[in-house]
DNA sequence: ATGCCTGTTCTACC
DNA sequence: CGGTAGAACAGGCA
């Protein structure tokens, strides 16, 4: 389900493993290990402690004492679940089934002092996610909740649509299609203008409406709780002003928008 | 039943 | 190079 909100509320609950020691690591999903075998993978985290749990946009990842980075990636169905605990998505989809199937991923964390060490488990139905040893963070671009206003400006530097641009998670990281049309609809900015057609004033509206999205929904419970969310669908109409909703392909993914005060 | 879907990566192609 | 299109992953839901 993971935007950047959901990956955020994934990253907290990793943070409880901090300090612990990975005992045994278990992938009974080769594929959903990405770059190398699954065995050479285990090996270089076996043994390692826990320092941070960090992320940028919707990459997290586990900083390993050891000087290694373990990667999560949630896809569209991957979820965490730490000790037995799953971070708050339940509100999304209702109570969804849990198929031990679906651990992709497992870590076994060390007993200490006599108590069960804990877990972390990666489970996702779709195996759209993976885990990565030592991501290439040079990929992302900048965290959507902390991007300034001249770092926004020059990714805008582009003929392609708009939607597409803030959705390149190599220029901005973290906004995922419910978010990107929230924000797009607040801001008041058609999802279909080339990026680099933005005057100064749209510039200066666009991050705005990113900061205040990215709180509202944050606040809210999630990337599915937009404003738009209730009518994403055909016959959806507008929030704000009631105009029937346009629903239209851009960048690859389904898109609404208003087109009367989405210009 | 058929089609759609909060994501990414790869290939083919223009 | 910049950009587009389709496929792949696989389950739930309308």
């Amino acid at each position: 389900m993971p935007e950047l909100l959901e990956v955020e509320s994934y990253r907290r609950l990793a943070e409880r493993t901090v300090g612990r020691s990975i005992a045994e690591v278990l992938t009974p999903d080769a594929w959903f290990v990405k770059g190398i075998g699954p065995e050479e993978f285990t090996a270089a985290v076996t043994g390692a402690v826990v320092e941070a749990a960090e992320r940028r946009g919707k990459l997290a990842w586990l900083q390993l004492d050891n000087g290694h980075r373990l990667g999560l990636r949630f896809g569209m169905t991957g979820r965490l679940v730490v000790d037995g605990t799953a971070a708050i998505d339940e509100l999304v989809y209702g109570a969804r089934r849990q198929d031990p199937v679906w651990d992709r991923f497992t870590l076994v964390f060390a007993a200490h002092r006599g108590a069960d060490g804990g877990s972390l488990v990666l489970s996702d139905p779709r195996r759209l996610g993976g885990v990565e040893l030592d991501p290439d963070l040079g990929r992302l671009g900048p965290d959507a909740t902390v991007i300034t206003r001249s770092e926004l400006a020059a990714v805008l530097c582009s003929r392609l649509a708009l939607k597409a641009v803030l959705m390149d998670q190599g220029r901005v990281a973290g906004l995922g299609n419910l978010l990107t049309d929230d924000v797009l609809w607040r801001a008041g900015l058609s999802p279909q203008r080339p990026a680099n057609s933005l005057d100064q004033a749209e510039v200066v509206r666009l991050p705005r409406a990113i900061g205040t999205t990215l709180r509202t929904l944050g606040r809210r419970g999630g990337s599915h709780t937009g404003d738009l969310q209730p009518e994403r669908h055909r016959d959806g109409r507008c929030p704000r002003d009631g105009a029937a909703l346009d629903r239209t392909e851009v960048g690859g993914r389904t898109t609404y928008w208003c087109p009367v005060h989405q210009h």
